[in-house]
DNA sequence: GTATATCCTACCGTGCTTGTAGGAATTATG
DNA sequence: CATAATTCCTACAAGCACGGTAGGATATAC
């Protein structure tokens, strides 16, 4: 039941480009600034340009700028972007329950509570949020 | 974000057993009702039992029964057991947060809140209801 | 034309998951 | 007492996902 450190770097990639709105801002920026390799961040920053969730400007002086406002992106579009899915159990991924246990599955009704209670956090929270609690911590300057 | 079989199948050895009170319930009933491997489901029993939520009888006429009454079993204590952890992030595995980034994360009330949403959950719900649910489920015996 | 960026794709070590396998120990039963 | 049934213990292993590394191609500002 981990989030895994792709998810994890791209909302602290999300939040980086986001508490910069002004300019565009360069992997090594981000990289530097949270202690992440480079390399494996520019592959999540190619997973959040194919989302549509940022732009990316090629070239000298380019970089990354977001393509909505920070409270249009939820934290669970992103998280659900590189992870893959949220939910607890591959029967709850899609729509329809596919699983041919479903039938006699007692334990179901517990994975779907606890799908929903996991989707009611992360499509709460947005970006934004996220933002407003990093300028709230000062340790932020310190990197 | 996935819980493993081991735990989901830690839930299902449950289930049986505590559907079956009267008698001792072996590995080998569980293995074929449930369609999961006897030597595996072995070395999930060894968990539950070193946990102290069932006992084994040893020998011939031997198996497994529960140590207590099933409402009193949650299914975050047997997820946890077999799971290790059911926290988002392994910062909030145990109660002091000794993270280093701890005081400059934007995301730890995410993850704080998620992990709160998630033992809500697991912790509300008790074997008994999972066996309740059991018993609506006509299909059991068909397997 | 050069430096600075992103883009693309292949590779790879490590550890966890999901078992398999084999035998030792224990006990009910005939 | 012998046998069958059952749990207990430990070692091993295939496959896969995670968490990167590496190297070059491409685009663009200056």
């Amino acid at each position: 039941m981990r989030i895994s450190t792709k998810g994890r770097y791209a909302l602290r990639m999300m939040i980086e480009i986001g508490m910069n709105p002004e300019q565009c801002t360069k992997i090594s920026q981000v990289a530097a600034h949270q202690g992440i390799s480079d390399k494996y961040l520019e592959q999540i920053a190619t997973i959040l340009v194919r989302a549509g969730f940022i732009r990316s400007i090629r070239g000298a002086q380019g970089g990354y700028v977001l393509t909505r406002k920070p409270e249009e992106y939820t934290t669970g579009m992103i998280l659900r972007q590189t992870e893959g899915s949220l939910s607890p159990v591959t029967c709850l991924d899609d729509e329809i329950n596919s699983c041919d246990r479903a039938s006699k599955c007692a334990c179901l009704t517990l994975w779907t509570q606890l799908k929903y209670a996991i989707d009611q956090v992360v499509d709460q929270v947005t970006l934004a949020d996220l933002i407003e609690e990093q300028k709230r911590k000062p340790d932020i300057n310190l990197l």
